[in-house]
DNA sequence: TAATCTTTTGCAACTGAGTGTCATCTGGCA
DNA sequence: TGCCAGATGACACTCAGTTGCAAAAGATTA
């Protein structure tokens, strides 16, 4: 690994103290749902996390996975990515920032920092007149055979 | 206009020519589609395109549209985006490669090209061992007032 | 130009992802 | 433990896009 991209160190911080905080209800899906963000490595859309939320209580429904993660979104504990050709998919906040490399084949998601292209797109919005409020890198490949 | 981002020069190619040698019919609807495309400067979504074809020959119909949209991004033709919170919008191919800012208030979307930035996205995939298919940046920003 | 044979069309029914409604339930505090 | 605003599950609905199908219209040939 170089300067051009480092990989970042995933951090799990405590959400439940931090909703509760700012007087949001820890229910038992909420709990669940916070806990399955925080144990996974990769980037789960709805579906499949109301499906591992199923497997620890079998009530749970598919209408409040949704309406928690745009809780969630909203509140900046998780991150809403639309890659292409499928739902949103999530991955839990607090990590440094990054963009991500979209595995083709397997759907696998890579993700991936560069300092020097952050800095260019500020160079460039500035040329343009603008102020980024937020970007999207996603790079679409497939693993190099040789 | 600096080195880091130059906007590119749009061109209109003939796709009719090349779509009759794909043996591919060039009927009415296709006719008026192609050249909406061939005629605007914006990026319109596919009930866009419909209302402006409408005005032509009220008879067409939306599944024409996306059937259209369709067929001409995977002729190569048009150009797909997935921006934010939006349906697709389309432009057509032809001129160079290039990213895009969107104008969070009024939806505007202003093309740039960074030769810098494409590098350095085919250092990092190369880094993590993937050819790059093709890839995605976006920029979400508002004019900067001063 | 007409006959033929596909391809394409318009329409309407459908799909998938996500949102809204509402009666019921429950977390958190008194 | 009782209360009650906020949260839930069930389900109807929306929105963007796709699909099935009978009718229409390109292209090719006669």
């Amino acid at each position: 690994m170089t300067k051009t991209a480092t990989k970042p160190v995933p951090r799990k911080p405590d959400y439940e103290k931090a909703l509760r905080k700012a007087g949001i209800r820890i229910t038992r899906p909420r709990k669940i749902i916070l806990n399955i963000l925080g144990e996974t490595e990769d980037h789960p859309d709805a579906l499949e996390i109301f499906r591992r939320a199923e497997q620890i209580d079998k009530s749970i429904s598919l209408s409040t996975v949704y309406r928690t993660m745009k809780l969630l979104e909203e509140m900046g504990a998780i991150h809403r990515h639309a890659f292409e050709g499928g739902p949103s998919r999530f991955e839990q906040a607090g990590g440094d920032h990054h963009d991500h490399l979209i595995d083709m084949d397997t759907g696998d998601v890579i993700e991936f920092r560069s300092d020097r292209i952050e800095q260019l797109q500020q160079e460039i919005a500035r040329q343009l007149g603008y102020d980024i409020v937020h970007h999207r890198l996603e790079l679409y490949g497939r693993r190099r055979k040789d």
